[in-house]
Order: C-alpha cells, then sequence, then structure tokens
DNA sequence: TCACGACATGAAAACTTCTTCAATTCATGT
DNA sequence: ACATGAATTGAAGAAGTTTTCATGTCGTGA
C-alpha cells in the first residue's frame, strides 16, 4: 500500500536541495531561532523565507510555535544533523578526490 | 573561493531527488550493475536510465567502465550506503510521528 | 565491411520548483 | 479602535528539471 519508499526518499532529500533550506536546517540545528533571527543569517526576502519554511513544515522536518510576536521554529527530527553531517562527509570526500586528480594534472608528465 | 558549502550540499540532495537515481544507488549500493541489469529493474526507458545515469557520473556518485559489449556502474562513494541509511531511518520516524498522530485522533476525544 | 545490440547524446516539449509581489493575518502597544 | 511589526499566503512569471525522440558511437560477431 502507499508510495514507494525510494519515491517517499526522492521527496525527502528534493526537500532538502535548495540552499536556503539547507542554511535554514543548520541554523536550527544549532538552536531554536526565530523567523527574524533566521532572516538575519539568511540574504533572502521574508516572503522567499516563509515559503522555504513552509516546504520544511510540510515534510514535518520543522515545526513552529508563537512566542508572542515572533515565531520561533524547531527541527523535529534530531537525526537531521547526522544526516547533514554525513552529507559533509561525502562532499569533503569527493571534493578531495578531485584536487587530487587535479594535482596528478599538475605533474609533469612521466608516461 | 569557490562556491559556499552549504550550496554546494544543496546541489548534492538535488542529486539524490528523483526515484530512479536513488533506485540506481540502492542497487548499485548491493554490488555492480550493467546498464541492462538496471534497466530490467528500473521500469524507465533506456535513454531516459542514461540520462540519470549521466547526472550521477557527473556528480561523481557513481563511475562507469566497459566490459565488452556492456556498461557497468559502480558507486564511486561507499559512504552513500550509510546516507540511504540514515534517510531511512527519518523517514521511518516520520512516518510513526504521523501514524501515532492519526492514533490519537482515533482514540475518542478525552478531554 | 556490415549489421546489430548496448549505450550515450542533444534538443524540444512537458512539467516542477523558485522567486517575487501584493494582499492578509495576528498579536501588541497606543 | 487603530497602527505597527512579524510572518504567511496566493498567484504569476522566470528558471530549472525531466521526459522523450531522433540520431550517433562503440564493440562484436557474421
Amino acid at each position: 500500500m502507499g508510495v514507494p519508499l525510494y519515491q517517499t526518499k526522492a521527496e525527502f532529500f528534493r526537500t532538502l536541495g535548495h540552499p536556503a533550506r539547507i542554511r535554514i536546517l543548520e541554523l536550527l540545528a544549532e538552536r531554536d531561532h526565530a523567523v527574524h533571527e533566521l532572516l538575519e543569517q539568511i540574504a533572502i526576502e521574508p516572503s522567499n523565507l516563509s515559503q522555504q519554511l513552509a516546504v520544511l513544515r510540510r515534510t514535518s522536518l520543522v515545526v513552529s510555535r508563537r512566542e508572542g510576536v515572533a515565531v520561533v521554529y524547531s527541527i523535529s527530527v534530531p537525526e537531521v544533523r547526522d544526516l547533514l553531517l554525513s552529507a559533509r562527509r561525502i562532499l569533503v570526500g569527493l571534493a578531495e578526490t578531485r584536487s587530487d586528480f587535479e594535482d596528478e594534472l599538475m605533474v609533469p608528465d612521466r608516461r
């Protein structure tokens, strides 16, 4: 029944596939933030930020609560931290592979 | 210098954000596969599969080699396995949260 | 050399997602 | 009651991605 898991996974990764949403999650991984605090850190228009927060809310990756005049967001799935770390490791690995390759190109041809 | 890390991360996740590409990576995580073998498992047109493989090649997540008449693909970054597992855990967690919530709705209101 | 099967490529059409703008909501202070 | 600051929403156009189709390449075997 229901949607195949690989489809759900793809949707999940697509949710993470936007620079603003990554930044939001990284900031929320540190600590809860009000929207205006996020706005200070991320250089986008308020309504764009709201749209991106809405995407994250829809997938239940974050939740919001009102605190007086401000709306505060927090990560609802702590494991996302591991995922972001995991991704960073992979990217660093890939970057190294590429620069090794570039180094090779730098070395005078010995064949 | 260069592209900010959160941008690179977003691109990386976007690469994973497609059902066919997830399936490809899952199959390759098991063992190397020739294109025609992938084609048996994944219900898409050959040229579409090729396009998706090209996306994965561009980001260096997979590499291909020719073996006689076939082209064989393999995962070039083993850590991707962990990432896929990590994602599954998160998704299972989210699914549970939601069905807990549905359960709550099922329980007669006691307030 | 020719034909064939296995893949890859380029380009156009179809589809999604992003960004932006104007309008709206909702709490708070006056 | 009204004005204000904080955030959200809906809608439209711009930008990006996916799918498909026709064509091209590369080995292998006849």
